[in-house]
DNA sequence: TGACTTTATCATAGCGCTACGATTAGCCAT
DNA sequence: ATGGCTAATCGTAGCGCTATGATAAAGTCA
């Protein structure tokens, strides 16, 4: 038998590997008081008396304790993060509402857990699905359009959900964004105010977006007025790309020589026609007019600037987490509170 | 007394309240084995019988079971969570490598806890902070500058910690990355070899952006030879933007009358410095040739298409998640092979 | 003064899972 | 048969924390 490594142990059972890291119970020790005092100490500091505050406070300090946000989650049965599922992260448009989002989460002490869906469902459900293996204080998607099984996934889990950049559907639970069918027509009625007849709608990767693809169907709806004399779209299967705009463009023009005016679904994509005009040696606005979507960085500062939609994914991550924090401090939004319209505005500059 | 309320339970003792999750001992449980063979079998399904594995997904499936990971990492000592943080997720750069790593690590069942930390030492403390609550697998930073905090914090967590987008100094643990000094110099030659003798860098942010300083400063050392007519290094403190890249340009002209070859901290800066010669009629490269930085997107369809440093954020995202799944796997690699040069390219085009 | 609040602190039962060691079944060599 | 192996399965003690209700201490009021 075992002589003295056991000796600590009462009996020879079966021990875990014990982890060295500092616990709330070595806090306590050091600041004479009971594990409870601690945890609710960090939760709600107003909650124990000043002197004992203190007491811990100094304990946390000189023993480095880093809270286990692991074990508190279970115990709480639901985690401080928040899942953020986006088509894709290299998009300026996520990008920039993933920070935000961050940020003001971080505020309030939310992670952020990150995923992209390559514009997948199937992608997204996965991503779903691990994401409610957290427990995630909520979960964030983008768009409306799901599997019916992340639908079932997601209902079945209570958790809040949030549906950004797109509205028009009947949300999960809440939502924030703009209507897409709306930016195309904004940029119809721009182009045609500005007596352009011969129009075209360049988008990129508009099967899997359907939010692009909203932005072009409502463009040519609004477009089809009376004197028009062409209105059509035109599709690059690879992402948006300045590149994919120079070759939309001259598709564009192949199909319509008289092309007079432009909607992009994408900053890039205007960008990149803006280029091939100035290479063919067309004069934009004159020859044709460009319409973006995005404002993005360049946009004001490109030649000409670029007229274009700004559908604000800054506000829509302020939005969100704004949602977000009230549901999780018990004030979950009711009726019209749980859909946010962050509207679109049309920003004309030099190229129209 | 309560009469009935409490009849379920043997005595009136507290009781928490249950969560109605479908647990792993609910699939045990239909499966007719032992909660110890299911969790067996969802880690490794070639350890338990093909018989008893079958009737196990069943159970899975048909109870729609989600593991919880947090019960999981708990008791596992360490969650699968690999925190990543970095300056800002709004940079192309950044984005880049974030979704690559991110997509590489969901391949391995590996979620990604972002932040951002703007560029603040800091910020980042507070963000390794939180990221270590969470027992994460790994952890990766930008750069490898840190507060003394944080190095503590991260030394003392025995946590694999992966330094990205910088080389040269001494790393926590791993690095992959590329030397931005060398980037400056391959910057400079460029330039000296298309015998362009008034040189400017032009840099954003660079009191915070070290590595973009890092660049400058080895610019400048390798541009001064002794033909040299001039070489300065500009800031700008806001971001760096196609908007900073005019005003820089301009700041450059006031100072340097003959400029005649620009690198560019960033590709949006290059980009805002070409739309600023257009507009003031200065051709490029005949008048002032022009290095960029990044790649990006619009680099190689700008006109004229952008010399620039292709530094690889994609193959960096690749050689980061290697070096994390081979840590976890228990094969933390040694010595050298725990530092990977991803190196950099200089992309010739028409803009020098 | 005693009954009743209020406030501060405590003890402890889980949260759902993994890892450890124990146990059992199945198989072969003696 | 018996013993010695392996392969498959099981039982259960934690992982570190939070939530719950209990308890103790300090006020409040009739």
């Amino acid at each position: 038998m075992d002589a003295d490594s056991s000796s600590l142990q009462s009996r020879g059972t079966r021990k875990r590997r014990k982890m060295q890291r500092v616990t709330m119970m070595d806090v306590a020790k050091l600041a004479q008081v009971s594990p409870s005092t601690v945890s609710l100490y960090l939760r709600k500091p107003a909650a124990v008396s000043p002197a004992a505050g203190k007491e811990i406070a100094r304990a946390i300090s000189t023993l480095g304790y880093v809270p286990n946000l692991v074990a508190g989650g279970l115990a709480a049965a639901s985690s401080k993060v928040v899942s953020i599922i986006v088509p894709s992260i290299r998009n300026a448009f996520f990008a920039e509402t993933v920070s935000t989002l961050q940020s003001e989460l971080a505020a309030e002490g939310l992670q952020v857990l990150l995923g992209h869906s390559e514009y997948g469902e199937d992608q997204e459900e996965a991503l779903v699905r691990t994401a409610l293996s957290w427990a995630p204080a909520a979960v964030v998607l983008t768009g409306l359009s799901h599997s019916a099984e992340t639908l079932k996934l997601l209902q079945a889990s209570g958790v809040p959900v949030v549906e950004m950049w797109e509205l028009g559907g009947k949300p999960i639970d809440m939502a924030v964004g703009f209507s897409h069918p709306h930016v195309g027509a904004s940029a119809a009625r721009h182009l045609l105010s500005k007596d352009r007849r011969t129009l075209a709608f360049l988008g990129a990767r508009m099967q899997e977006d359907h939010r692009a693809e909203k932005r072009a169907s409502g463009f040519s709806e609004t477009a089809c007025t009376e004197d028009l004399v062409a209105c059509e779209i035109i599709n690059h299967p690879g992402a948006a790309t300045v590149e994919a705009g120079s070759l939309l463009l001259n598709r564009a023009l192949q199909q319509l020589p008289n092309l007079d005016g432009i909607a992009c679904s994408n900053d890039l994509i205007a960008l990149g026609a803006l280029f091939e005009c100035q290479r063919r040696g067309i004069v934009v606005p004159d020859g044709i007019a460009v319409v973006g979507f995005g404002d993005l960085d360049f946009s004001a500062s490109c030649i000409p600037s670029l007229t274009t939609i700004r559908p604000s994914g800054d506000l829509i991550g302020r939005e969100v987490a704004r949602l977000i924090l009230n549901s999780i401090q018990g004030q979950h939004p009711e009726g019209a509170a749980r859909i946010i319209d962050t509207g679109h505005v049309l920003i004309e500059r030099r190229s129209t």
